[in-house]
DNA sequence: ACACAGGGCTAAATCGATTGAGCGTTTTAT
DNA sequence: ATAAAACGCTCAATCGATTTAGCCCTGTGT
């Protein structure tokens, strides 16, 4: 039970294997195939479903139509939902996906290259690791379209799709303020990554433009590698002994582990502690109280970096193209303090 | 910059490329090459960090050492995470992930199906939706080796790996009554799917058992293709008309869409409506109240899905395998009534 | 009548790895 | 001494599609 081959379509159509891939690929015209045996050879193929094997198809010209996707987990809101627009987009154009979670390993992350780099994949979408500028560098040179998203390498040129997270990170500290309240602190990853720098400077910009008393106490970093236990009881510790009323979150699992964190301590989300998490999720939006978040333009953001992609891999150019795109400040019930929590 | 091919190893090794492939997959002995040629060969092989052209061994063998993965939505928790599993798992074979959401739409199933097929992947792991027999039947044809998970078609003989739906659903609404609720309502989907089938018997029984009234109030039934709008506004009407005290929810969404609805009435979880839900989710967890759930043994899922489609594609057998995995009751507040509450 | 220009199509090489058949030499068996 | 087997390796075909070079035919211009 084997496909068929341009050859059965040859042999039924009475001409040779040439032609057929000539007319199939559109160049009839081109290679001055008579409108007869074009519609002849167009007929059969449907008739007998020919769809052609990508694997010699890629082997001969290089091309797969399969892109490579790697994200930090593929089991994180944020990334599987991103994942499944670019699914979408890739698929519109006719590309499929392999996709592989780096765990922000650089080891898994280099791994992941080189599974897909013998693979052919014809682009990449990558969710960077730290010193992945090599790995970059050498895809570039291979002219092989690179798209990073979430997060750019500052020392390598290429395109990327991100949020602006320093203002997302800025409006959100901005609220916190706003809101009244005083001794606010950001919980954040050890990573310095550039995607939580900018969340951290924006953090900061608001923190000072309103003369906010600052110092290393009002930062806590936790490293990825930790498990939710870890996680939950560090943040727990540091929420006691630091005695803040309000905090950032810089990423989703933080502020999921934070929630935990701060009802495990017995104190009020809102009233006694402020909260306002980077990136949205069902649960923020249905937890009581609802948590204010900064949340990111997922359709947009999938889109894009395959617009991005599709573009790079029809007409190579030679700038990259950096798209920043806005995220929206979700105010909810986490910033809302006692006084305005009752009414 | 091309790759390293088997050419170039035998040109620096002085040998021809067949003996290099004989050596390079293990044939050395069998083929009676030289212990002196052999060690030559492996030593230039990693010298240029040589790793075949999976494009072109798939094209002679026949073999790509991918694997399709069809979900119904890789956006969707559960199948996320399975999804992770599944790729980590895979990878340790060496085997690498296509994925695709049918949204349960057959069209897109099968379209992703012919996709898969003509990228010759070896395997699939397929989450069906209906209609899909002749499919399924087709690929047992050519002899691929599929597992299908979360559910299975019951005119099929194939592999599966599911949960124990039933039970899970017996034991959640049991749960429920022993809780002292009374009037308890089943909100599921309108797919009759065996998994939801499955878990509306178990309800159905548990119901029975316990000599509650049955009507056809008690099942309310919502298509998958409405949107989230669609989904709260039924449910809430549902709920408003049929002054119902506990609620059964057959799958992950609904029960978010769920909390949403009741929440939207002005219930309070738990005293006035008691809340199951088939499938873990963060949102379940940290939800106040918190959620009582059906929780499904994802790594475990992850691992025998793979687990099984090695052992068929390294020794294909005539029996399929039929993994039935027990699901475990989370009891959380969701379903504790006022006065326990109190307490 | 003869060169030249298309027009319409095909042969064969190619991508990189695998594999059945086989070739020349040496060793073993009879 | 001679056939058979063992050795150690290579040739060439193959997977299916693409692509370069080019063949043969008809028609046009001079």
């Amino acid at each position: 039970m084997k496909g068929i081959s341009i050859k059965d379509i040859a042999k039924q159509a009475g001409v040779s294997p040439t032609t057929v891939s000539f007319v199939l690929n559109g160049k009839a015209k081109e290679k001055r195939i008579s409108d007869q045996v074009s519609k002849k050879i167009l007929k059969i193929a449907s008739k007998l479903k020919y769809k052609p094997n990508q694997l010699a198809r890629g082997l001969r010209t290089g091309k797969t139509k399969t892109l490579g996707l790697i994200v930090e987990d593929i089991a994180n809101n944020f990334f599987a939902n991103v994942a499944k627009v670019v699914e979408d987009e890739a698929d519109k154009h006719g590309y499929k996906v392999l996709y592989g979670s780096t765990e922000d390993n650089s080891e898994k992350a280099r791994g992941l290259l080189e599974v897909l780099k013998y693979r052919q994949v014809d682009g990449y979408i990558i969710v960077p690791t730290k010193n992945m500028e090599k790995e970059i560098e050498l895809l570039k040179m291979v002219r092989k379209p690179v798209v990073l998203m979430d997060r750019y390498l500052p020392n390598v040129d290429s395109h990327y799709v991100v949020v602006d997270n320093y203002q997302g990170a800025y409006d959100a500290t901005t609220h916190l303020i706003e809101k009244g309240y005083q001794k606010i602190a950001i919980i954040t990853t050890t990573s310095d990554q550039v995607q939580m720098k900018q969340r951290m400077d924006g953090f900061m910009a608001a923190f000072k433009k309103h003369g906010l008393p600052y110092n290393k106490n009002v930062v806590k970093r936790l490293p990825f590698e930790l498990d939710r236990a870890g996680h939950t009881q560090e943040i727990t510790r540091y929420l006691k002994s630091s005695r803040v009323d309000a905090v950032f979150f810089a990423t989703n699992y933080l502020g999921i582990y934070g929630i935990e964190s701060i009802r495990s301590l017995g104190l009020r989300i809102g009233a006694d502690v402020g909260m306002v998490c980077f990136d949205d999720h069902d649960l923020f939006r249905l937890h009581s109280p609802s948590i204010t978040c900064v949340s990111q333009p997922i359709e947009e953001i999938g889109r894009q970096i395959v617009n991005v992609l599709m573009q790079e891999l029809n007409h190579p150019s030679s700038t990259s193209q950096h798209l920043v795109l806005q995220p929206t400040l979700e105010v909810r019930e986490s910033t809302m303090r006692i006084a305005e929590t009752i009414i």
